[in-house]
DNA sequence: CGCGAACTTGAACAGAGGTTGAAGTCCAGG
DNA sequence: CCTGGACTTCAACCTCTGTTCAAGTTCGCG
């Protein structure tokens, strides 16, 4: 029951109003409205606030992140089965993006203190799904044709 | 030996010249000059550029990653040792950037598919470093003061 | 040397992700 | 029922991360 005014969803989010109002007109969020054009938010938006702000401290756009939150029932507050499914369908992206820090972490760590100093040769620095996405050849860590290491 | 000019690379590096040219106008890779004063890139920049492009990925802002960037040495091409300082600096950064996604992946799985549909009360979503962020007081997931499930 | 491709700077533009302010309206406690 | 704080819309503005364009200069191959 009880609905909640932006202010008090914002104050228990811990986001400004107007990023939730910003939200909303992305259609990350919706509202219902009082006889006075006011807008009102069920509980399970704070769910979906606390989602958006988590998901975009992990580098997602809020663009994938609507994406998402639209496999969500329209209607009707979203059940248990409806956020497995979503959780379901984000598994793989979200292990991607702990791949991804993990290479990142591992390349300081292995590649680089390994001796070699090369970004080229060491198995950690994969170029599969990197070259799809920059579509443009296989670049990024694929760099000197001549294979000494790259320090001075 | 043998300097890269801007265009490759920026091939190398899978970027447009443009990005180069602004992230040497942030201070993030450094350049000499020609007598007819083009830019020339060390090797060494190539692996500055991936190291930028990777934590930028990874919800890294410019900024962030500019301050660990200039923890390695002006004047010569950074060693080993350099990379490995770089690398120790930063290990609780993408650590805890790692946990801020499996937080989410498990929230998903775990708090929301546990059957309580709560972010509130479940154990996994710990509020310590998160409310430091938000300077606001202990607000993000600590919503609602009633006891009962947030379903309809 | 000559010529075209690649480079230079600076300014304007783009898009994401919001914040701020003005001018006006609503709502709830006293 | 009155009043002040919270709400409304809309537009302008902000930062970040670049891209694009114009006008002019340099580089290096033949």
């Amino acid at each position: 029951m009880s609905l909640l005014t932006i202010g008090h969803l914002a104050e228990r989010a811990g986001v400004a109003p107007s990023a939730i109002r910003f939200y909303e007109a992305k259609g990350l969020v919706s509202s219902v409205r009082t006889a006075g054009n006011q807008r009102r938010y069920e509980q399970s938006s704070l769910r979906r606030i606390a989602f958006i702000r988590t998901a975009q401290r992990v580098g997602l756009s809020l663009e994938e992140i609507g994406a998402a939150l639209a496999t969500l029932p329209d209607g009707r507050t979203p059940t248990k089965a409806d956020w497995q499914r979503l959780s379901r369908a984000w598994r793989p992206r979200l292990d991607e993006q702990i791949r991804r820090i993990e290479e990142l972490r591992d390349r300081l760590d292995g590649c680089i203190g390994c001796g070699c100093l090369s970004l080229r040769t060491c198995a950690l620095s994969n170029p599969d799904d990197e070259m799809a996405e920059l579509g443009s050849g296989p670049v990024l860590l694929e760099a000197r044709s001549d294979p000494r290491p790259i320090v001075s």
